[in-house]
DNA sequence: AAATGATCATGA
DNA sequence: TCATGATCATTT
C-alpha cells in the first residue's frame, strides 16, 4: 500500500481510499509515506490532517476551498476516544468580520465547506502517542435538512451579531452546533472588525467550529445499524 | 472532566 | 495577514 499519487477521480474512489486506511496506525502510514511521526502534537497540531491529505491525494495548500474541489468534497480528520466520542471540536473555516453585508447562508463559506465531508475518525486519546493512534472507518456525510437548519440558525445568529458590531460579545457558548472561537497564531494577532458604534475596531481573528455534540451525532448516525 | 480561549506550523 | 491543518492548556 502507498499514498495516492493522483487526486481521486470520483467520490467512490475517495471513500475507497479512505476506508482502506482503517486499522492502520499513524506511525505505519507515516513510515509508508516516508514521513517522520512527531513524538507529540504540541508543535505539530495539523500533522494528522496533512498525513491523510497525502494518503488520499488532496492538493496541498491553504486555499479557502474544499480539499477535493473536483468532487466538491471536504476532508476532515476527527479525533475520537475508545468509545467513538469526539475529543475536540472541529474547525470549519475562518469567519469574515468585515464586508459581510449581503452574505447569505446559501453563499457562506460554512455551508460550502460542509456540503459534503469525508470524515476520517482517528482514535486519538492524549495518552496514546501519535505513532500508535489508529485510523477508524471513514464515512461520507452530507447534511440532512435538520442538520443544515441547525447550522444555518447558528450561523445566522453569529453573523448578525458580527454585523451589528457585537463580535467581542460572542463567546463559544453561542450556538447549539456551531461556535465562534479565536483562530490565530497568538494573542497578538489582530484583524479589522465592526465595533459597537459602527466604527472599525481591531480584534482577534475568529473561526467557526463544529461543537462535539454535533460531530458525535454524525458518528452515531454513520455507524448505527438500522 | 469538559469546554473555552489560546496557540503552533506552514504556505501564498 | 489570511487561510489551511488542528490540538493545547488554562479556566470553569
Amino acid at each position: 500500500m502507498q499514498p495516492a499519487s493522483q487526486p481521486p477521480q470520483s467520490v467512490e474512489q475517495l471513500l475507497e481510499r479512505a476506508q482502506a486506511l482503517a486499522g492502520y496506525s499513524l506511525g505505519e502510514l507515516a513510515d509508508l509515506a516516508n514521513l517522520q511521526t512527531p513524538a507529540d502534537f504540541r508543535r505539530h497540531k495539523g500533522w494528522s490532517g496533512q498525513l491523510l491529505e497525502t494518503w488520499l491525494g488532496a492538493e496541498a495548500g491553504s486555499k479557502p476551498e474544499q480539499d477535493f474541489p473536483e468532487l466538491g468534497v471536504e476532508l476532515k480528520t476527527l479525533p475520537i476516544d475508545s468509545q467513538g466520542k469526539p475529543l475536540e471540536t472541529t474547525y470549519v473555516c475562518y469567519a469574515p468580520l468585515t464586508g459581510i453585508a449581503g452574505i447569505s447562508w446559501e453563499h457562506s463559506n460554512v455551508k460550502n465547506k460542509l456540503a459534503c465531508v469525508c470524515w476520517v475518525p482517528i482514535e486519538a486519546c492524549r495518552d496514546i502517542p501519535p505513532a500508535q493512534r489508529r485510523v477508524a472507518s471513514a464515512f461520507l456525510w452530507q447534511p440532512n435538512a435538520r442538520q443544515e437548519q441547525a447550522l444555518r440558525q447558528d450561523w445566522e445568529e453569529i453573523m448578525e451579531m458580527i454585523a451589528l458590531g457585537q463580535v467581542e460579545n460572542i463567546t463559544a457558548r453561542h450556538g447549539e452546533v456551531l461556535q465562534l472561537r479565536p483562530k490565530a497564531a497568538d494573542g497578538n494577532a489582530l484583524t479589522q472588525a465592526i465595533g459597537k458604534d459602527g466604527q472599525w475596531i481591531q480584534t482577534r481573528p475568529r473561526g467557526f467550529y463544529l461543537k462535539k455534540n454535533f460531530t458525535q451525532a454524525l458518528l452515531q448516525h454513520a455507524f448505527l445499524d438500522l
